[in-house]
DNA sequence: ACATAACGCAACCTCCTGGTTGCATTTAAG
DNA sequence: CTTAAATGCAACCAGGAGGTTGCGTTATGT
């Protein structure tokens, strides 16, 4: 990825961004994250109790979320809550925003082109 | 994920949306994806000239992509070109759209209730 | 005080993923 | 026609991801 091309992508750091999509790239840990986005924070057993896995595998899974920083943890006397995190999803939404925006434009540019040709 | 919790994530399937956050989920897809975004079709080995491997595994990544809808393929001549494709990662938008609309709603749930019982 | 609920840690296992290599095939170029 | 480019296919490999089990530890509740 270096100079051959009109390189505009303009990202900073893809590899950030391929984290937050990798944490959301399994569908139970989606499912965790989907579930928590109405802003109750849950412990682990409650999360756990409705998943067809153990409390291990689903602490895991809420490892990874918030090793993306998709969720928070904060530890209440002997039981750990996980929160929604809005930040990084903002980010995620930021950057599909974004290359759907150069998307677009190529879009316009093209049917511009094309029509000035035609016309 | 059933009945014992009021459970309004109304998405039809994770599933599906995690095939295409997996396909973002790493970061020399997440590069070929962010590359092809400016409309322009490519060959595989224009793809694989400036990535650091074989060119056996950029077609492999593509057709990762290509298996969750983010990209398309045509064969011309000897040639197969991969281009940008919309329609999934407008999907993706619109469920993190959602996704964050239901923390924003319940933000604003507990912002009114913490006003009410205050004043 | 004691039983138990909630959790962490670590070992272990299996399977998929990312990547390579070698070779065959199709197509363009000279 | 002959050569080289562009790709496909298949085998193979190492490592990581998802998941389980067992056991130890810390709080809660009674």
């Amino acid at each position: 990825m270096s100079k051959t091309e009109n390189n505009q992508s303009n990202v900073t750091n893809d590899g950030d961004f391929s984290v937050i999509f990798a944490a959301l790239g399994d569908s139970t840990r989606l499912a965790l994250f989907d579930r928590l986005s109405d802003g109750k924070p849950r412990s682990i057993s409650v999360l756990s109790d409705d998943a067809d896995m153990t409390r291990q595998a689903v602490t895991k899974h809420l490892r990874v979320l918030e090793a993306a920083g998709l969720v928070q943890n904060h530890r209440m006397g002997r039981e750990s809550h996980y929160a929604f995190c809005p930040d990084q999803l903002k980010q995620a939404r930021a950057y599909l925003d974004q290359v759907a925006g150069r998307w677009d434009s190529a879009l316009m540019r093209l049917k511009t082109f094309v029509e000035g040709d035609d016309g």
